[in-house]
DNA sequence: CCGATTTTTTAGCTTTGTCTAATTTGAAAT
DNA sequence: ATTTCAAATTAGACAAAGCTAAAAAATCGG
């Protein structure tokens, strides 16, 4: 009889990096640099992570190149953002969070949370598909909804558009849209969008009109409404 | 303009000491070797530990005479407990977890959730007073209410009672009182209190009788009813 | 193609929290 | 008053994750 393996969960560090891999690689890989800026981390410490991250083969990590994730990276990483826009549904819809404090609140929680909690949590919300942000909640199994939104600001004057989901990073941006309610699911339409300084000029449902600059616009994703 | 001073959390590992130290402590001191018991550390380590908790202004300790709490101390190990039982709460009547599950996910839970996570699920939980085994959740301030419940060991036959809790370490335990509903809130007659094994037999509201052993007799906690 | 700049890595150190092995202390029993 | 034994402490090591400073590699502009 040997002893039970029991599958040791990686640390939260080892966590947070494969998942600020996943968001900045997409397919290809991550740049030392730029994980580091993200994590709050210096470049050293990052250097130091991926040599770990792929002996634990999760990474695939060569000198210079930086790192891209392996099939369990990605999984993994997958996990976590299921887990991390669950715990975001709940606490928006059910504990009356807003919508600035949601995101800091779900980053500790989701390193803490089993399947188990995962799964039950799911059923409580009802198998939500997509979180408050609009942002596709992906499967236990670790499949993820294909997106062909964009960046607002690379709409075009006169495209009726259907917002997709709004950047959950900033708190301050956040707090503009859900005041105005500007959140996924309304329906827009492309007044103008100024070469000149980036501003983008929309009138929602109500024909409310809102002239968003260039940093708003990017936050917010949309996709063409038919 | 000073550095605002981040009020920075303890560490998972402090908690888990200072809660031990409550728990085994009461008024008085806990030993090295009953943390290290309850811990699954090293007797070394709680050393170790010990003295850096008083460094931190936690714990009273003393060579060779165990460690008590401070009164910020006990005020730290409340506020665990209080989330602590506050999240055992939602897991079971909420997400329909099993009793032996909860106290596992709630360990791990109360060290990362915030205090406007905790206030804001007392409120969705109701303000409950007690948590599903029966121990009293302790309010936000660190007041505990006084408990006179003693072990179903301790009665004597024809004593009627009221269970008051069950202890939840046991998982084993837990499932045999939850299967029988012999749970918080029931009441009991005790038909007798055999001095030779220890077994009590006691009579339910639906006049079901139990004859509980040593150890289960142990892990129910009663109050008199009047 | 070459120097300047940016990015990455290396080297070495720090803190937390753990361990084992060896030693010391306190308490209990003769 | 010793002896003995359990409990506690010390000493020294280790892994995880971070840091700074210095060196090396890659890239970019002319």
């Amino acid at each position: 009889m040997t002893d039970p393996i029991v599958e040791k969960p990686y640390s939260s560090s080892v966590g947070d990096y494969v998942k600020a891999i996943w968001d900045l690689g997409g397919v290809g890989s991550a740049s030392t640099k730029d994980v580091a800026a993200k994590l709050l981390v210096s470049p050293a410490s990052v250097t130091n992570m991926f040599v770990r991250l792929q002996e634990m083969g999760l990474v695939k990590y060569e000198r210079y190149q930086g790192a891209s994730l392996t099939e369990r990276g990605r999984m993994e990483a997958l996990r976590l953002v299921r887990r991390h826009r669950l715990i975001e549904t709940f606490l928006l819809e059910h504990l009356g969070y807003d919508w600035q404090d949601v995101h800091q609140e779900a980053e500790r929680l989701e390193h803490v949370v089993s399947d188990e909690f995962t799964r039950r949590l799911d059923e409580f919300l009802g198998h939500p598909e997509h979180d408050p942000h609009g942002d596709p909640i992906p499967s236990a199994e670790g499949t993820l909804e294909v997106d062909d939104s964009f960046p607002l600001s690379q709409a075009v004057a006169g495209q009726r558009l259907l917002i997709s989901k709004v950047r959950d990073e900033d708190a301050a941006m956040l707090d503009y849209f859900g005041d105005r309610n500007l959140v996924p699911g309304r329906r827009l339409t492309v007044k103008e969008v100024r070469a000149i300084d980036g501003v983008v000029i929309v009138e929602d449902e109500e024909a409310e009109v809102y002239a968003l600059g260039d940093p708003l616009a990017r936050s917010m994703f949309v996709l063409l409404a038919s």
